[in-house]
DNA sequence: CATGAATGAGGATTCATTCAT
DNA sequence: TATGAATGAATCCTCATTCAT
């Protein structure tokens, strides 16, 4: 009984996290053209009523695999910082973060236009970590920073358009490093210590559990 | 004869321009949800052929929009720049001039972002001539910069960001000033002659004859 | 499960057969004249959308009512056939079988004329047949015949036009077995046996199956 | 001023003309392709308006393109029968002018059948003269029938179906001269008799004017 | 729960015809 | 008369969603 029960939820799961892969897919490979249920359904293998079971509608699945996403950034990103207490640390290691991700970043826009929302708030959750961390920093004396707000905006521009850049191969892989360096020297610190920091080994990120059953199989397709 | 066919180009003109102009606002006032043909017919009092009588599709009467707008960006801009010779000043008149167009480049953005062109290589003509302004101040010693092509792209980036962030109303309009000091400075300027040319007064713009006829009045509307 | 499979395509079928059918009524009924997809989906009693569940294209269920229609006769003719030994007997009550179907076959002609299929070598299956009766017939010296493929156009030529007069009221029933005469005498038949072959009665046609489901309902509509 | 009547109702003449010609190219060169009065107009170099100075409708615009093809035929035909006295001599000759005629009337048949002009009796304006000879022939003994309306449809069968089979390549071209001798033979004529008619020259073809504006141009493109 | 047949509102597109110039 | 811009009814086709099995 109790097996039973743990079995379908076990299946149920399965079924819904198939739907938002295939979503995803789907999305990433036809770019804005239209895709309708049925492309879902098939590539997921599942009947086409089915769809109805876990997402009321197409745009629910479209946030659905959004939200996905979104948690697996969050979560590594977590993971990295977590044990990360200097400011400066924190925010050198975030932007080299950010910026390593311009992959999946690219998808996430992508993603994100494709799904029409609108209000990108939720895009932006690392952007506020970045924004604490400016903060926290600038009350210790760690940066130098007249208006933390429009230095921040400052900031988060030029992350993605580096990172849209690199991504199309406008840019060199090392404008990571040089851009962080340039931010950093931006925040008042000197050039000798943005560079150490900027050399500093990425922590080696723990992948989270979801990214092997969605992300990782995707990769390798 | 002659004059009849001068006539009916000159109708053909204008219905285009009519076409052009309610797709226009159909886009900035409807945002991402479906527009149909039929919107922008009636928006623009014609009958629902009329507009297959001037663009093949949909697609195309979102490009043609998009030309227009361009145009009349670079036009004006054109004009502002000409008479400039120091690179110095051209950038930061260049800078603040597309800062200022935070509103048109927003509603350019949505355009994009909404008629899905994927290439915004076109978008960025006036990046162009930021880059050369960049690089001849580079050259002449003007400005102390090492790798122009990065430096040129995070300038992009926080141009892009801040007009969106004015834009939405979480900066204020002085972000603008602010914004283009924060990246003389980073050009090497003494923060003396960012201020002063940030404080330089926008030097009047004659607006280009076809603004008249469609934005100006779009504005106004 | 297999219930259900099987449930699904059986209804699936019905509805296929309901749509041919009524494709075939408003083509009959109507002539050249424009036949929209709502008229065929009206006609059957299904939703607008249910039509291209089961074709692609008007012009592909077109071809489908003709596949149809060519089935049955087809299959109806060869169990008349397949008894008959004697190439005279065999070819004297094929010609007879066909004009005797004038009435479909003018349908079938105007459903060809009207769907616009340009190879009409299908509908001519029979035509193989009586090819075949006359070769083996001429090779056994049951009929005289100089040049088999311009006689057998000669035939086929004379089969179709007084199949369709006899449908239009130009000539009377009568003219099946005077045709068949004259014919069989231009085969080099003597009058008495070509007399005696035309007076054969005609074996009862046992009715296949697919005719019940379909034609004869539509006859008596 | 009469002069310049002749001038103007010359040029109307000419633009109608310019117009059937236009039409027919475009039924032959694109079988049953819907057919556009655009189409028709920018391929006979006039305004699309013009058009409809002309005819009030594109059905009618068909049918003034059959009225002149079958006219020239028509005419030609006639202008070949006349001198001849013989019903038998007259009827081979029109026999075999219809058999020759096969690639005309291959497209004749194509426009009707585009055209969707269900009587086609006029088709048949020449069928008639044959009925008229082989009822002149039966009368003085000349032919052997005994029932001269279903003799007439037969051999109206054979020429079609020859006509078609020559035109698709199936038959030679000797078919034309071997259909006529089985023809006449069946009426009765003896053997040696159908093969002299058979071989008769035919007679030199004075081809009417308009043949040499439209048809004879149309052949040449 | 899974399935897929049925549905019809919605949107794109065509083109014969009108009419002002 | 010649022209071609304007028109909108007519039609095709798509696809999200429902629902009976």
């Amino acid at each position: 009984m109790n097996l039973n029960n743990n079995n379908n939820s076990r299946k149920r799961e399965q079924t819904r996290q198939a739907l938002i892969k295939s979503t995803y897919e789907q999305v990433l490979s036809r770019g804005g053209e239209k895709i309708t249920i049925q492309d879902i359904t098939e590539a997921a293998e599942v009947g086409l009523g089915t769809f109805y079971n876990y997402f009321e509608t197409k745009q629910l699945a479209f946030e659905a695999v959004l939200q996905d996403i979104h948690d697996q950034f969050s979560d590594a990103l977590n993971v990295i910082r977590q044990p990360l207490k200097d400011p400066a640390t924190s925010f050198a290691v975030t932007l080299q973060y950010c910026l390593t991700q311009a992959e999946d970043n690219r998808d996430w826009h992508a993603l994100i236009e494709f799904c029409g929302i609108r209000d990108q708030r939720q895009l932006y959750q690392n952007a506020d970590q970045l924004l604490h961390d400016l903060q926290r920093g600038a009350k210790g004396g760690r940066f130098k920073v007249d208006d933390p707000i429009l230095t921040h905006s400052l900031i988060m521009g030029m992350l993605r358009h580096v990172s849209l850049e690199i991504r199309k191969g406008n840019l060199a892989r090392s404008a990571i490093s040089e851009t962080t360096r340039h931010i950093l020297r931006m925040l008042g610190l000197p050039d000798q210590v943005a560079k150490a920091l900027t050399q500093m080994p990425m922590p080696p990120v723990p992948v989270p559990r979801r990214i092997e059953t969605s992300l990782t199989i995707l990769a390798t397709a």
